[in-house]
DNA sequence: CTGTTAGCGCATTCAT
DNA sequence: ATGAATGCGCTAACAG
């Protein structure tokens, strides 16, 4: 009776070793084992070394939810991103985690695919598990839910994507300039033909990053010609077809700007179908550095945005507003510069 | 006195609504709040239709903390991972936080480097935030603390690597097959000098990925040739380097098989390089997909290891697991099956 | 249908 | 230096 009890039991509930298993086992009173444990010296020397034997004979783990509720620390950061097949979300994701690991906090990862309702239940999951900091690139469709962590004290950092009047830090990339920076380059060696290939009005790197080439344009007095600008959307086909099309113009550009990360892709496989030499025939500078872009032959030169010191930015950052949540700080904008790598893809224009 | 006391704690103690507060405000108990939310109809329609509205002005949220505490279920699942650099990674990561998230479980991530310290590190954590399941890539040093999971009936599934007598399911690719039926494809066209770049020796995948290649030179009676075989790091330099070793052998090979994922780069840099036409001149096959290789010109072929299919059936047999702990059947071995993805890169060989 | 009572595992007063 | 008591926010068993 008692056996089949006792079997049951082993079987169906494996229980955790508590404090009050090891105060059992020590014959002491729970708050001594606590105490041992927290290791602060409150305890006598013999008595706190036999507890910590026994609890790591019983195998004993805090168990960190009790604790969590106690404290008010879930020791829990949650980070929300649009997906991972996108290298800057790599690095950002797993730059990230080790930073934030480092300083003792656990990572939720919550993969939204930019789609705000997925975004609205996430956060509130995020908010249910106590989260004690949030990184994430908005969608702009939850600004209430947002609220709920700051007003609660919990800091928000914003990456990318920022609406106006938000109460959270922003670590935001600098893409007008560098568009700008990208552009000047290839006015500067010569080209006053360039194609670009950038993301659509809506999108805020779309906007800014042809803002950014213009801005260069005029100030080289070039013309902007409006069948040297391709919009589209993030993936490889739109890079293909605008290429193509860019290609097949009667005066086709000397260089190529592909401004839309995942266009990329499309374009270089253009270029190879029609065996175009790169830099002599035709420069091509990309937007957003890519591992494979160094091996490629010739290596890609590309405007590199950032994403290790954005992230590595935006962990430091929380990580001070959780140390210290000035409550009345919040809402700065920082913009994360971009930075021309050049490599092999781009050689000199016809000149002006 | 008192405003000044009220002031200073709705400053610096953000209080979360509790179900205390919603019961204080609604006049009834806090069980009764509990039932209410739990929405199983055990309450009177109109004090629960009240109660609701009261929580939902309130802007209440459960603590899930404290509801882990007492119904033990974390609802947090840990996922360790090397890292995301690599494209299996992430497409693993990806999957499996978007099936998990789906079952309404949220995702620990942790990434070790491949680290056993790291690896032990993050198991303590994970054990400790009390997770109900947990998926990783085991460095194969820490038996003892997976034996903490395990004996507790936390599922565990292990990925890529196993070690014999693990106490819990394995999903693991065929790399032997996967190895074999590239090779035997480019015997089949024809080619007999076939180059192959695998891991070493030490890990899992270069000795089995190897033996698959060896087993399709005999099985088509072609001797094998130790010039032809190279094993190295994870990284394209060493790609780079043995590539160009084996272009430089007096018979260099007909046909290259990458099946160093990271080594790839390496190699497709050299044959660019040496503007060597694929697949005229030679034959490239690759192991492991990757987003662009398909928008190469020539697209390439791959051995497709499935990481999108492991990463699935991981998610499913974990939560399958955590449905019904049936504590005897743990230990199980499945080998998710490679395929071989024929695009571009591969053409005739000079025949037997 | 509802309120009261008991914890979940831990940290932290307050006594001693 | 230690034990007893209290409560974190919630669920669940027990009475009514």
């Amino acid at each position: 009776m008692s056996d089949d009890e006792i079997k049951k039991n082993s079987i169906r509930a494996p229980h955790f070793v508590t404090l009050r298993d090891i105060a059992e086992s020590a014959s002491v009173s729970v708050s001594t084992v606590s105490r041992a444990l927290a290791g602060k010296g409150l305890v006598n020397r013999r008595t706190e070394s036999r507890i910590l034997r026994i609890a790591e004979a019983m195998g004993y783990r805090p168990n960190a939810l009790a604790r969590s509720l106690v404290t008010r620390n879930s020791g829990l950061i949650g980070l929300m991103l649009h997906n991972l097949l996108n290298a800057s979300f790599q690095r950002t994701a797993e730059i990230i985690q080790t930073r934030l690991a480092d300083a003792g906090y656990q990572l939720l990862l919550c993969i939204t695919g930019d789609n705000p309702q997925q975004e609205a239940d996430f956060l509130s999951m995020l908010f249910d598990h106590r989260v004690e900091g949030l990184i994430y690139v908005p969608t702009g469709k939850n600004m209430e839910l947002i609220r709920r962590f700051t007003d609660s004290g919990v800091p928000v950092v914003g990456l990318i994507r920022r609406q106006i009047d938000s109460p959270y830090d922003s670590i935001l990339l600098d893409d007008i300039n560098g568009a700008y920076e990208g552009t000047r380059y290839l006015l500067e060696l010569g080209h006053k033909r360039i194609g670009i290939l950038v993301g659509r009005p809506e999108t805020n790197s779309g906007r800014e990053r042809l803002e950014g080439y213009l801005k260069a344009l005029h100030e080289f007095g070039v013309p902007e010609n409006p069948n040297y600008i391709c919009r589209g959307p993030y993936n490889a086909p739109f890079g293909k077809q605008a290429c193509e099309t860019l290609l097949d113009l009667k005066t086709p550009p000397t260089a190529l700007f592909a401004a839309n990360h995942e266009a990329s892709f499309g374009v270089m496989r253009v270029l190879s179908e029609r065996s175009i030499s790169i830099p002599d025939q035709l420069s091509l500078l990309c937007y957003e550095d890519e591992p494979w872009f160094s091996w490629q032959k010739p290596a890609i030169s590309v405007v590199d945005s950032g994403p290790e010191a954005m992230a590595n930015l935006a962990a430091e950052r929380l990580l001070q507003r959780i140390i210290r949540p000035d409550a009345f700080s919040g809402g700065r904008e920082l913009r994360m510069g971009a930075k021309l790598i050049i490599r092999d893809s781009c050689g000199a224009g016809p000149g002006f």
